[in-house]
DNA sequence: GAACGATATTGACGAACGTCGATACGTCGC
DNA sequence: GCGACGTATCGACGTTCGTCAATATCGTTC
């Protein structure tokens, strides 16, 4: 499989640090919506195992089966994540491909801890 | 008010990288409580708050005002980010000090992107 | 177009959550 | 000890969430 098509840098709209100064109410609830999406193991679970995977990306098809959830659940899990634009969706045929968005995590961890 | 002491580092407790590997479940479990504290606007706010006040801690009647909520709901974000381990609380007379947790954001934002 | 396989959506259920008024509890000053 | 003050806890309420069986939708193959 190719690599994902390089989306726009999220960096600049995604967050703001929490620790350089008092959010207001919307940059909050921007960060808050990311961190809710990550406030369940299975989702925890379900992006380490794509962040794991080769090319940063894997079909819902391999991911059921790991949580141990059925696949109804996956999938609503699965449209969290994109919700929160953690991960980035791809039909593929019949299969449906899920792939961390560049530069996310590192937006987002920037925000906890500034470099 | 002087510095809070140094609380044991929670580096070697706290987290496993969500990009290192698939985790399994006790880590995933770790990860998505402290997510899941953070996965509320009003807390995120409060954790900026204290982040940004001197010496990165502040009395919970500072906290009140600025997020505009009740006492009482404060008081119980306060105690969900206390269990989540990323403030710790000190009783000081009347009074209630928050601190974050020296290191937990490192080692969480860590977690999302190492370093 | 029909059959098949993959996956999203729907609806129901029980659990969890955020909020606040009332109240309980601890500290301080007299 | 009592009253005032600050803050945690309780209980109720409406909302949201995680789960799954059933079903709908979409892509592929013949």
């Amino acid at each position: 499989m190719t690599a994902l098509p390089v989306l726009p840098s999220h960096a600049v709209v995604c967050c703001s640090p929490v620790t350089a100064g008092v959010l207001d109410d919307g940059q909050a609830e921007v960060l808050a919506r990311m961190f809710k999406a990550l406030g369940d193991p299975n989702r925890v679970k379900l992006l380490s195992i794509i962040a794991a995977s080769e090319g940063r990306e894997a079909c819902v098809c391999d991911l059921t089966e790991p949580v141990g959830l059925s696949q109804p659940t996956v999938s609503h899990h699965m449209k969290l994540l994109v919700e929160a634009g953690l991960v980035a969706r791809e039909q593929r045929g019949r299969w449906a491909y899920f792939s961390i968005v560049p530069g996310v995590l590192d937006s987002l961890a920037g925000t906890l801890a500034p470099r």
